[in-house]
DNA sequence: CTGAAAGCGCTTACAG
DNA sequence: CTGAAAGCGCTTACAG
């Protein structure tokens, strides 16, 4: 069997222009393994088209030079960066932060950086974020919601770059979601209280993003179907959501109506607040009142009565979303367009 | 006054190549400007050595084609990138999300992006994110603290990438850093206590990172110089923070130390946690106990009763240590190295 | 103050 | 399966 050698003349590294940076190259790489860049860049980069003899003695000459590949010449050459842009609501909720975390290592993985923008549940500040960022041409975009601008649809459509929705599925085949129904799983707490035989079901929120008010609606449809629904027991607070706002909420729900007898807050946090705070008022939970949360935080199992609440798949969706991403960064369609991770409802003591 | 008109043959836009990107570039700049790309170059990065004039007609052309710099360009020319990494300790505490926002706030202006490491308040974990983060050739580097590995300090030292410290300040003239002292501000809380008639002060913590070390020790050395420092007071408790793990601890304290006249904890995510708890124990704040915390988050003051605490600057210690940064980027000394932002004893009613 | 040349370190597109 | 050539879009370093 018959390797070609390379044999371009071997300089001697000893006139390293002014520019040069130090570092290895690629050239160097292949130098050292005899073959031309264009092989080493192949077989480094796992192209199969690549006789294995050579794709090895490459990949031991760039482990003996400790060769890294040059991002920025990779991306000016591919037009293709290593950067994903990721934009999320806020980092002042947990939720995100563990949703970011899975993100960050999936894609690191794949050989990506993130970068991360904050909306702050702002339609008009992620358009914006949006606009920054593919400027800087990011090989791929991981949006939360499905809640967009027209303006942001139309950059995500008109231009090549993959995108992959997080948190909701989505109905359009056409996009790529990965995340779970927020209206179901509430639908599935109200049913649990309802099977409690809880009767007077308030539901308190803040924040108000579109998940939130999908749950809010989860909450209402249940509860009309069995002819429960009482719109004055709908809790609707626009602050961003907060262990102390919990107690605060569940002071005033507990003042103006005294003959609740469960509250279905939106999120852990709230409902936290809500067990903390309910001692002060001298009430029992669950005796007088069931608390409800979403999302099962770690401190959820802890509380004072263990909290009842939905465990949402975050982790899950940031590892999928981001493994779907890098599919389509790498030209491949993912198995499926949209994926629903689903949620499970973790009975506890408060309920 | 003349000015020299760029002559070189102006090449209908018809025949671009297979590679091209459809973006405008400097060279189109340049040609409708009617000057070389190195002038128009030297005049969109705001050199001072163009003249007036033709800079004028440079930026006319290019707000004219929308011409936005390729950064992948850049980087592989100038062998700097407009990244900036940044390492943080960890995403659950709302101190370093609202660091991290005036950081990448501050960044952004000046046109570059952000890269967050999260290293879990390992030093070892810092040290990899490092040495993956200079695979990828960042413009400059934020890092939290003081504290760092030997392979670390090395990395930092040997390359030449600008690096900026957070949160506490440097000792060492060779290196810049913003932030304020732990100690005193510990220091000033404890004094505080102590004027206010306490004699059995303990001091609470979780996480024990090196900041909290530093708060443990303003308040025991304040302590001891008046006799008064008791060693049982320390409550030491390696888990993360959370308002949660602060209502256990104030059970504790109260439980083995029903004597203890005081509690200063060295987060307010554990005081907000006491503050919570207190009615469930019929304790009375500040009457049985006084509670401090650290930091002054936002619900502070809306706690009952209002927590008495230290702001701390962290949004101006991240504006700063990023403005600190882009002049070093800019090849700039700043002007103070070590800059101090000090802090504030903020005297509310839970003390 | 301005510009021609060369080069940064890769990959695309083409030819064999 | 492999390689020579050209090019990505800028900036450095030099010359005037």
């Amino acid at each position: 069997m018959h390797i070609g050698v390379y044999t371009e003349t071997m300089k001697i590294d000893v006139s390293r222009s002014g520019r040069a940076t130090g570092r290895a190259t690629l050239a160097d790489v292949a130098r050292l393994a005899q073959v031309s860049p264009m092989t080493a860049s192949r077989a480094l980069r796992g192209e199969s088209t690549v006789d294995p003899v050579l794709a090895e003695r490459v990949n031991a000459a760039a482990a003996k030079l400790g060769y890294v590949p040059d991002p920025a010449a990779r991306a000016l050459a591919s037009q293709r960066s290593s950067h994903v842009a990721v934009l999320i609501p806020s980092l002042t909720n947990r939720l995100f932060v563990e949703l970011l975390e899975a993100i960050q290592q999936t894609l690191r993985q794949g050989g990506f950086q993130t970068l991360i923008g904050i909306t702050h549940y702002d339609v008009l500040e992620e358009e914006q974020l949006l606009r920054e960022q593919l400027l800087h041409r990011p090989a791929g975009l991981l949006l939360t919601g499905l809640e967009q601008s027209k303006a942001t649809r139309k950059l995500i459509q008109s231009g090549a770059t993959p995108c992959v929705f997080m948190m909701e599925v989505a109905g359009d085949a056409q996009a790529f979601s990965v995340g779970f129904s927020q209206a179901e799983a509430a639908a599935a707490m109200t049913r649990h209280l309802l099977e409690r035989g809880r009767r007077r079901i308030a539901f308190a929120a803040a924040q108000l993003d579109a998940r939130t008010l999908q749950r809010l609606q989860g909450w209402r449809e249940t509860l009309a179907a069995c002819g429960r629904h009482d719109a004055r027991l709908e809790w609707l607070n626009e602050a961003p959501s907060s262990v102390e706002l919990g107690a605060r909420m569940f002071e005033q729900i507990v003042a103006a109506k005294p003959r609740v007898d469960a509250i279905f807050f939106c999120n852990d946090d709230l409902a936290h607040g809500a067990l903390l705070h309910a001692p002060r008022m001298g009430i029992e939970v669950p005796g007088h009142v069931a608390i409800a949360g979403f999302n099962d935080l770690a401190e959820s199992a802890q509380m004072v009565p263990p909290l009842t609440t939905i465990s949402t798949p975050r982790t899950e969706v940031g590892r999928e979303a981001a493994s779907v991403l890098l599919s389509l960064m790498n030209r491949q369609q993912p198995a499926v367009a949209n994926r629903d991770l689903g949620f499970e409802l973790v009975i506890r003591q408060s309920t």
